[in-house]
RNA sequence: CGGUGAGUGGCGCAGCUUGGUAGCGCACCUGGUUUGGGUCCAGGGGGUCGUAGGUUCGAAUCCUAUCUCACCGACCA
């Protein structure tokens, strides 16, 4: 490609709505343009990355066995009635009427149509296991779509559904896939995770999620310093800070006026935080007989609210209590109530539970308790893991303890089970000849997002540096003044030749341009290599070749360039 | 949805307080100059000042409404 017949792109100053650096590079480096929030144009750049991303990720899936396909991106509103999902989605999904009033949705996702597929195609045992996949846009009506591509409404993913005929080989396919993750952000070049991840509104139970490690990342990963333990901390085991023991002190209630907070109280009562406990109402579920559940959390610790609302007595989606129904209730406001005396139900986290002659509120306002302890004082109560993992706590396998990091999710698999092929009746004739429902799994990738989570990870005061894997050019030729010199025009061209009959990906800057323009504007759209032809060391026969991410400078014989570029790799 | 801030040429911004011919830098076009790290000079094109209404002789500027965008939060495969 020249740069003459190309659409380059760049700009020298940032656009004042990119906040992260992968925006602000994209922007900048002439890759994507906003049309609206959350909906980008890709520029020619920008499309050759994001399709070399897309075709690692083919190619790895057609190497583990899957199949591809393309789905409509607009799909019946039946469907997902059928699925149970119009009303459980909520309002990312984003529904569309066609001209005779039915209803459709733009695909944030394909269980339903692919689980419909299956069901008519699919009727035999022999035809499993089966796993198809495809790439292609997807839309999500994001609140609030942020970070450029990172959280589009529209983006690219790469979305493969399995089927099987049990569990077992349902999990074989799973392990294949997370094997084929791991090849293609191996390929990419990218530092990735696998981490134990909540399965949220998909479904199903094993779940994992891939993160790019970045502190720009919107979720937090926490891993074992020695093992291989990783999960999001959303779900990642927060275990027992110690034994649960019965303390000597004697249980006194003492005045904390004004003291409302946990931090108010220790301070007041000159105690560690680590010797309080807090109380947290949340609206009890539906089903419970009664209103309102306490939570108890040890003073420096944060509710999950994830974990909590997986609990059968809690509300999910779970619902902080309000003041005024608290007050209705218990007789107390915030800030001073506490497990002992308490009429409803109380879950009490491990942690919590191994303090011993602890503070807590007395449910009495201005009141505080001191030396409580839990079999003594409170005597009925549930112990859970409901807390927020913190850095430093005990790794759940045993081995290490837990650091936290920020990542960028970019792949997810998940086990489903039988919770679409349930829904939708899809199942098959077993050997036996019994009817049976079908195993299913489903494997994402954000292709879109790798291209932003890659920047993220590669990038210097110069601009981007691509990996060789889906750098949007190999190599870049720059001249220095060809429009005056025939003797470098006449390598520049024979080398774009040569590279071009070799299969390479090489851009030819034949702009007449000063070399600063040039040099800058390819350092910023991260091109891996540039081959810088100039008088100078034409003299000699040589030019010279720079390598983007170190650097490093070299000079080569004009005769010898082309097998050079050939083993750079 | 709550909080904060912003909408003036493709991009970055000034002008608004105190109403009176719409400006600067980058980018773009022409000519010259320069040429191994974003040269310099001269000339030039392009803007219903987000939209609608109001006040006024006169509105980018004051008032009202509305739309859009960004950031923080809530939310989120």
């Amino acid at each position: 490609m020249r740069t003459s017949q190309y659409l380059l792109a760049t700009q020298k100053e940032t656009p004042a709505e990119a906040e992260i650096i992968s925006h602000q590079l994209m922007l900048r480096a002439g890759m994507v343009r906003k049309l609206a929030s959350g909906l980008y144009s890709w520029l020619p750049t920008g499309l050759r990355v994001l399709n070399k991303v897309a075709a690692i990720v083919r190619d790895e899936m057609n190497k583990a066995g899957a199949i591809e396909i393309s789905m409509p991106v607009v799909q019946p509103g039946d469907l997902w009635v059928e699925s149970g999902r119009w009303d459980d989605y909520g309002p990312e999904l984003l529904r569309i009427k066609d001209r005779h009033n039915r209803d459709f949705v733009l695909g944030p996702t394909h269980e339903e149509v692919v689980t419909n597929l299956v069901k008519n195609e699919v009727s035999s045992y022999k035809q499993l296991p089966l796993n198809v996949y495809q790439i292609q846009t997807k839309f999500r009506d994001e609140v609030r779509p942020r970070f450029g591509i990172m959280r589009s409404r529209e983006f690219i993913m790469k979305d493969a559904y399995s089927f099987h005929i049990d569990a077992q080989s349902l999990n074989k396919t799973y392990q294949q896939m997370h094997q084929a993750y791991c090849n293609i952000f191996e390929r990419i070049g990218l530092a990735y995770r696998p981490v134990i991840a909540d399965s949220g509104s998909i479904g199903g139970a094993v779940s994992h999620e891939f993160h790019v490690l970045a502190d720009s990342g919107e979720d937090d990963i926490a891993y074992s310093d020695t093992s291989d333990y990783a999960a999001n901390v959303e779900l990642a085991e927060a275990v027992a800070l110690g034994q649960v023991k019965q303390g000597s002190a004697q249980l006194t209630l003492v005045d904390t006026p004004d003291a409302k907070t946990i931090q108010a109280v220790s301070l007041l009562l000159d105690c560690d935080v680590k010797q309080t406990v807090k109380t947290l109402i949340v609206k009890a579920d539906e089903k419970s007989e009664h209103e309102l559940v306490a939570l108890i959390l040890r003073g420096d610790h944060s509710l999950n609210t994830i974990k909590a609302e997986k609990l059968a007595h809690v509300a999910s989606p779970l619902q902080m209590a309000d003041e005024t129904a608290v007050k209705a209730k218990l007789d107390c406001g915030f800030g001073s109530l506490g497990p002992i005396e308490l009429k409803i139900p109380i879950i009490v986290d491990r942690s919590a539970e191994a303090v011993s002659d602890f503070v807590c509120g007395a449910n009495k306002e201005s009141q505080h308790f001191i030396g409580a302890n839990w079999q003594r004082d409170v005597k009925t109560y549930e112990v859970a893991d409901i807390r927020d993992v913190v850095a430093g706590d005990p790794s759940p396998d045993g081995k290490g303890k837990l650091a936290i990091t920020k990542g960028i999710e970019v792949g997810h698999i998940f086990q489903l089970g039988d919770k679409y092929s349930k829904a939708m009746n899809c199942g098959v004739l077993t050997e036996s000849g019994k009817y049976d429902l079908l195993q299913m799994g489903c494997y994402g990738v954000g292709v879109t997002r790798i291209v932003a989570a890659t920047i993220e990870q590669n990038h210097d005061k110069y601009g981007i540096i691509w990996p060789q894997s889906i750098a949007p050019f190999n190599i870049v030729i720059i001249p220095m003044n060809m429009h005056k010199s025939p003797r470098v025009e006449e390598v520049a061209e024979k080398l774009y030749k040569d590279l071009c009959d070799a299969g390479i990906d090489v851009l030819f800057d034949d702009r007449k341009e000063r070399p600063g323009v040039m040099f800058n504007d390819m350092e910023l759209i991260g091109i891996p290599y540039s081959v810088v032809i100039g008088e100078r060391n034409l003299d000699n026969h040589q030019v010279e070749i720079k390598n983007r991410k170190s650097g490093d400078k070299a000079l080569l014989e004009v005769d010898n360039l082309l097998e050079y570029i050939k083993n750079l790799g």
